[in-house]
DNA sequence: TATTAGTTAGAGTGATCGCTCTAACTAATG
DNA sequence: CATTAGTTAGAGCGATCACTCTAACTAATA
């Protein structure tokens, strides 16, 4: 008998995967065929369907990579210390090349949610995730009189979240903004409506 | 001879445009087809092509008129007077069934900007001017003296414009968030940032 | 009323789609 | 080496796609 390595097929599943997001990147939803990705990833449809089911498994996949790593990657940045500083951060690095490339790519996904309830839950869950995270650091920064104490946390956690949406909407909107003037502008407001109210110090940028 | 009827012609124009909305809405970039817009508006391809030179001439007739009615509506909204209420009125709108459906459409369609430049050139003119006249609300408010003065309006106005979209992906992410406290917090958000620094009495919200 | 141009329909076109199927090939086991 | 199962290829299937074409129909002019 021969056993298969599990491994390989793993990295080959992952080779497909990437090689459909360089596809839906490029095509679009509405562009994007398994002969494309077969193309890109230099396989036959014969083999592809050894490793997905269906195009939409292929699609489901990739957004959820993509959120996944997006949501970890945030995670992590807050985590490290900072939540300020990693908020700062995903701004500076919306107007990348690749990661504006991604946010496409998540806008489309998004997009897909409308009707594709499973999606919707993953997305809910992953939002909910990361929401919660921030709220736990300006929960603590609560506490040590940082930040101002009147704000619900899970509240100022969701707006802030949602800043980072919009800013990268921005890019979308107009990739030729002046990112760090907007950067400076949006360190401003977040500085104002975090501060407390009683002119004390700002909180740790 | 037998003359036109511009009127008629322009009508049946718009009901198709309507159609290929609702199917768009509906089955999304993707699954959008000439047969179902044909079906949906209850004429037949040959017909539809009379009106219309291609599918893509479809979708950019489509998204075109939903930025443009959106950019209206803002710029009404802002120019009776107040743009700070105008704002809360497109977030408390931003939860409304209808119109994350058009919110929907609308991050497909910008999600196209990527491959098609001059879908791209649109959604950039279009959020200039409705970004101008955010940015000329609030350079009045400075002169009054209701706005901190050391903010760039363009910049601040390019921000709060953000904020907006921000919102609306919010009520994506996850549409069971309760919206009336994180309007209320948007609400302290955008005084904090705009309000001078001398704790004089904040701008009329 | 005869003419002529606008309006509408729907069958039909070639192309492409997602996907299946058969079968050759490869390599790990006995 | 023989066996067996994993790997890969690619032709081909039915369905559907965007779109065209012919022609019937309608109504405004002459």
């Amino acid at each position: 008998m021969r056993r298969l390595d599990p491994v390989k097929h793993e990295e080959k599943r992952q080779e497909i995967l990437a090689a459909a997001k360089t596809c839906f990147a490029r095509d679009g939803f509405k562009g994007l065929s398994i002969a494309d990705i077969c193309q890109e990833a230099g396989i036959s449809p014969g083999h592809l369907y050894h490793y997905f089911d269906s195009k939409d498994a292929i699609l489901d996949a990739v957004g959820a990579a993509a959120l996944e790593e997006g949501a970890r990657q945030f995670a992590q940045l807050v985590q490290s210390g900072n939540a300020l500083s990693a908020i700062a951060t995903v701004i500076e690095e919306a107007k990348q090349r690749n990661l504006r490339t991604d946010f496409i790519l998540f806008l489309q996904w998004a997009a897909e949610t409308h009707r594709n309830p499973k999606l919707a839950a993953k997305l809910r869950e992953m939002s909910k995730t990361t929401r919660s995270i921030l709220a736990n650091f300006l929960a603590k920064g609560q506490q040590n009189g940082l930040i101002d104490p009147t704000l619900d946390p899970e509240i100022a956690a969701t707006v802030l979240f949602g800043i980072l949406d919009g800013v990268r909407m921005m890019t979308v909107r107009d990739p030729k903004l002046d990112m760090p003037k907007i950067l400076d502008a949006i360190k401003i407001l977040v500085r104002r409506f975090l501060q407390p109210a009683t002119g004390a110090s700002a909180p740790r940028s």
